[in-house]
DNA sequence: ACAAAAGTGTTGGTGTTACACCCATGG
DNA sequence: CCATGGGTGTAACACCAACACTTTTGT
């Protein structure tokens, strides 16, 4: 077969999902994302996102969950498909030529709650949490996946109550809008609206406990009331 | 080989492309989507969206290109990903028990101009226009990848320029609040406000040129300036 | 040990802006 | 008859100020 039949040959593919794992440690206000060093020979020892190759009979959110639950053991997550990259010659194991198998990457988006989650397999700092501003260069096309994915968390910050997947279960009304000014930037709202406007909505039900965190008055302790949001699912600018 | 070891095994997988392909007739103010009828023996003679299995050295971009182009003859085009289904079983060509290859679909998306559309390889209508509330049960989970197209068009007009990519290059303040209203339904700004702001923001310059349609006063044609709405990009909610 | 100061959470007020609704005018 | 433009009331938000409750500091 010469390469002009080839062309109209249909290509034979594996599909590779990667996560972009979120998490927000409140307490230093960092974002952060979850790297691992890869065991495998090609780009063996370079930082990378988590990711596998979908088996028989798995579905692609069915490998997703299973690589994440291989690094980490979480109470809560938040998933979602977030893009399919799949190009000629992205992975070095294709042939230059392009014949023989295709690599393609269906990637996954992931939150996870940064006090509850618990790194696995965490022999030699293999998977750990990287700030999303010192992210290195990863093996692949990972680099423009994270920011593919760090792109969909601002932008779903402003409409859908994601956040909640990010913080615990009871957290104060700052936690909140510290989540929002350490993924968004310092400029995006006051916090004597956010508070008030939020507040207003309904969905956040004051515990009446509180916390003092240092100085200063303490703070209620508010939850997040899933079935109260309800109205608001999907209609845009709820938050910010 | 047996079923568990079989488990353990990669999947093997084509790679399918589909078209989520809208359009707007202006004149009837009606949202159309572009559906083919199937040749092939699967699903023979039933409605489903045009797409294509993805060729050796094509990325899946070219592939959703390739599919447009077989179809449909177009000056102007917005076309970008969708979303990819690939859980087992939703193809029929794939064996029950998940053995042997699986099918996957990258789903496109993607906006023409209804006037300059020209319908290729329309021999006894196999490839038509079709109003978004009159679709038919289309073939394997087409309904649900233009269910999904149609709530990710709905967004994108509210933050995105491509009403501008539906529109023809010149046209009037109130054909393009009938593409808004048209898509998003009746209710969803007032039209005074609506020309006003828009007007405000500058990225509409108005030809001076004037159009009758009927009896009224004539309309200004106006133009969209690509370079002036630079500084809106990404901006949420410039229009509604 | 007590009082003052400082820090953080909470609440309310004011001016500006954007929008819904309505109406007048022009071709 | 329809496009265009403007005018008014309301609601939301930015900015600002006051108050409440606690820890820290000074003597």
């Amino acid at each position: 077969m010469n390469l002009a039949e080839n062309k109209l040959v249909l290509a034979d593919f594996k599909v590779g999902v990667d996560n972009v794992i979120f998490s927000v440690d409140s307490q230093h206000h960092r974002l952060l994302v979850l790297l691992v060093k890869r065991p495998e020979k090609l780009f063996n020892n370079q930082w990378s996102l988590p990711g596998t190759l979908v088996r028989n009979g798995e579905s692609l959110e069915e490998a997703a969950q299973r690589i994440l639950s291989e690094k980490i053991r979480v109470n809560n997550l938040y998933l979602e498909q977030l893009y399919t990259f799949g190009g000629p010659n992205r992975d070095p194991r294709e042939s230059p030529n392009s014949f023989g198998v295709r690599y393609l990457s269906v990637s996954y988006f992931a939150l996870v709650r940064f006090e509850e989650a618990e790194l696995l397999t965490n022999n030699h700092n293999r998977t750990t949490w990287y700030r999303i501003q010192k992210v290195p260069q990863l093996a692949f096309d990972h680099n423009q996946i994270l920011d593919y994915g760090y792109q969909r968390l601002r932008n779903k910050l402003e409409y859908s109550p994601i956040a909640f997947d990010i913080l615990p279960d009871l957290f104060t009304l700052n936690d909140l809008y510290q989540v929002y000014t350490t993924i968004l930037g310092e400029n995006f709202a006051d916090y004597s609206n956010f508070r008030s406007r939020l507040l207003k909505l309904g969905f956040l039900i004051d515990t009446e406990k509180k916390v003092s965190r240092g100085a200063g008055r303490p703070a209620s302790l508010y939850r997040f009331d899933a079935e109260a949001f309800a109205p608001f699912k999907d209609k845009p600018f709820v938050f910010v």
